[in-house]
DNA sequence: GGTGATTTGTGCGTATGTATT
DNA sequence: TAATACATACGCACAAATCAC
């Protein structure tokens, strides 16, 4: 451990994060202005810059050209990721989804979108076709409050999509995919769920307009019926604004205990 | 949009992402230095640093001081969180992690920490108790092939832990935490899991041993019996370096789809 | 509505330290 | 040891966005 020999830009970075942990900088407030720092501490503007850096890359702090550096305050908006499609809700995801956000008091929107696209190695894999097969792509971007909060790209196996035409259209479909599919028998009855993180891609940073530092959440669901994989769902939310949650309970250990406590 | 008045290393980083993924710069492979890469942009190499920083904050390469610029290259571990506690295994937690990894032929490995600590607000009001109470902290780092994989934290309300005195000590329970429970009259009935993602904090990143602009995916799973919450688990995996799965079933749409295949 | 001051963004040059080869 | 390569740190200048007057 260099206790002495750590750079003078970290140093400051950790003074910084402190300082904020400590609550002496709330969020949504000021940081002294990059000159002010550097003559606080005796360094070069540069250096400060470097610290700042740090903190902009930990999600910490962001800076906007003209009006200072700022403490970054998020509220999080929460999915429930295991029952949003619970078999027997006629509800789709997407308004579960806008029920959802308002719920929370915010304001929902979505833009829908529907292209053909040939499956990368990743879908292709997962609905068990081969790579470069043409799947239906329906695309929905979610904002909330009007900042992007989530991509969905959903993809489906052309055959499937041709005997669902609305799956075909770029439209919302009223009573939920899910639902729409078992009408026309083929009920989805498990799915599959990966969850990964990375940093947002150029597009995805675009979208969610967020500085840099905040990853984002990966959510990739592959939905069953009984002989086969019938859709794959991507989903990517921005990090700081987003939980995704799973409840998941043993019913039969459930109601057993139930029974005890009535007994 | 400003077509022609993109910043240099933004041009830059651009340019260098797309011969990264078009496969021009192969993962592991190594970048022209620094001065080589300022003279071919004809740019100084501060501006190439500006460059390099934004696809290093992404994740896609990382930087030694005096080897050179490399292009990341990750493999994941894939964890299984809806099959981790299914009630009648007798499968402990940890044994589930060491042997998924042994599984995808890797060598794990993991220290065990026990501590008496103040409930934080989070740890708090997920166990339906006050701010600061004492709780039992069980932690374990897990490394994969001597790399820093993830850091679990499990809390217990502290009658509990008084009740239950191996979990007291710092040592792991070869039966499982969920059995032990279990068997001392807690069955763990549910769960709720709760998912984010964020930059890791300094101490994260040291454990991890990650360069930078890799992400740390955060699992809190909340464990209840019929009447109560019993611990809570928060779990900091690495980001590029983990995946975490659900599957889930509706278990009688299963068996009727099962029996009409057969009739 | 406009002007100037403030503040961050972009980019240059230079020098020296430190780890690797 | 020497050369190479990234890390840290200084200085400067001007651009662009914001804000107060």
């Amino acid at each position: 451990m260099p206790p002495t020999r750590t750079p003078m830009y970290r140093r400051i970075a950790t003074d910084l994060r402190a300082k904020i942990h400590a609550g002496e900088l709330r969020p949504g407030g000021r940081l002294p202005t990059e000159p002010e720092l550097a003559e606080q501490y005796g360094v070069s503007r540069n250096t400060v810059r470097l610290a700042l850096g740090q903190l902009t890359n930990e999600g910490m702090i962001t800076a906007t050209q003209g009006r200072g550096t700022f403490v970054r305050e998020h509220v999080v908006l929460t999915t429930h990721a295991s029952t949003f499609e619970a078999p027997n809700r006629p509800t789709s995801p997407t308004d579960a989804y806008v029920s959802e956000v308002m719920k929370a008091g915010r304001k929902p929107s979505q833009d829908f979108e529907m292209r053909i696209v040939e499956a990368t190695s990743e879908v292709a894999e997962r609905l068990r076709i081969d790579e470069g097969d043409a799947v239906v792509l329906r695309r929905c971007l979610r904002r909330v409050d009007g900042e992007g909060s989530s991509i969905q790209d959903t993809y489906y196996p052309m055959d499937l999509a041709q005997e669902h035409s609305l799956l075909m259209g770029p439209k919302d479909i009223p009573q939920g995919t899910t639902r729409y599919l078992a009408d026309g028998g083929h009920s989805q009855v498990g799915y599959l769920d990966e969850l990964t993180t990375r940093m947002p891609t150029p597009d995805e940073a675009r979208f969610f307009e967020v500085p840099a530092g905040v990853p984002v959440l990966v959510h990739v669901r592959t939905g069953y019926t009984t002989t086969r994989p019938v859709r794959v769902t991507v989903t990517v939310h921005a990090g700081d604004r987003n939980r995704l949650v799973y409840e998941l309970d043993d019913l039969q250990a459930v109601y057993d205990g139930e029974r005890e406590s009535e007994a």
